[in-house]
DNA sequence: CCTGTGAGTTGGAAAATCAAACCCATTAAG
DNA sequence: CTTAATGGGTTTGATTTTCCAACTCACAGG
């Protein structure tokens, strides 16, 4: 009999293991605001140095960061997103934007996002195919991996 | 002076004490697909019963789930979204696709989801005010909390 | 009566987090 | 030349979480 340890295959589950870890977004936050260094990261962030520079490593490791040097003699490094790093900010934006409306009062935001069309950004999930936003009771889910319903697995 | 222990002010924070801790984004998944119940939660997503209970107990607390009884004797309850709950739905949604993208080879998505407008759901993270999608080039940060730049405390 | 299901709780070992101190190279100040 | 400061970490030891298996309680079925 197998592990009665397999969980659904999922690619928010895959995601998460490389930045659900605790402070990891955050990290992509600072460094999506040009903060890269490691002492602005520990200030900003307020997180123990050991556990940034474990992180670093990871984010780095999985392709979501770069570490470069700014200064030889001494030695100096920084971290920038990669291009699938910056593909995260969407998802940053819209979990800022759910925070700003269910964490907070009236307009007491830490922080106004502008977009380059002018206005301030509103982040909106939408259909690519139809340009609808995207709402829970417009979608089905359809599982792709054999063994497993909706609902869970199939005949065990 | 004061504590060395002040992070940024920010909603993406504030929405992570929430949601960020590990196999919370999973279990509002479950939900969304309307698996609300404890044992369903533990087979589909492999998690501890005993963490699960504890981040069931959160996320009831902070009012993104409710528990409901769906049979008294015996009683059996369930586990359904808030508003605020399926709000962070296209916050899965957009990781998902993120996952889908940058983790695996070609087109073995674990699950698709399907809009109502009859095409498979590629979500966009859209400007509400110009329609266009959000990339990070486009996008200019305005911290609003006294005493935070963009890169980071101002004179401590 | 014995077994099974649903929804958890309990106990103890293993792993992760935390805060503070330390390290190393280089530059700046006295 | 000695002392202090900066940047980017690592080390140490105490505190918290996580993990896993076993257990409980209430009821239902055969």
């Amino acid at each position: 009999m197998a592990a009665t340890k397999d969980p659904r295959p999922c690619s928010i589950a895959d995601a998460l293991t490389l930045v659900g870890e605790k402070y990891s977004l955050l990290v992509l936050r600072e460094v999506c605001l040009g903060n890269g260094r490691f002492d602005q990261l520990v200030r900003n962030i307020g997180a123990p140095r050991d556990i940034l520079a474990t992180r670093l490593r990871r984010l780095v490791e999985a392709g979501i960061l770069t570490k470069r040097a700014y200064s030889e003699r001494p030695q100096r490094y920084e971290y920038r997103p990669t291009q699938a790093g910056l593909e995260l900010e969407p998802v940053l934006m819209t979990l800022m934007a759910w925070g700003d409306r269910h964490l907070r009062k009236d307009d007491d935001r830490p922080m106004v996002i502008e977009h380059i069309c002018g206005n301030e950004l509103v982040p909106l999930v939408t259909c690519q195919a139809c340009g609808g936003t995207v709402d829970h009771a417009d979608l089905t889910a359809h599982p792709q991996a054999p063994g497993w319903t909706v609902a869970g697995p199939s005949a065990a």
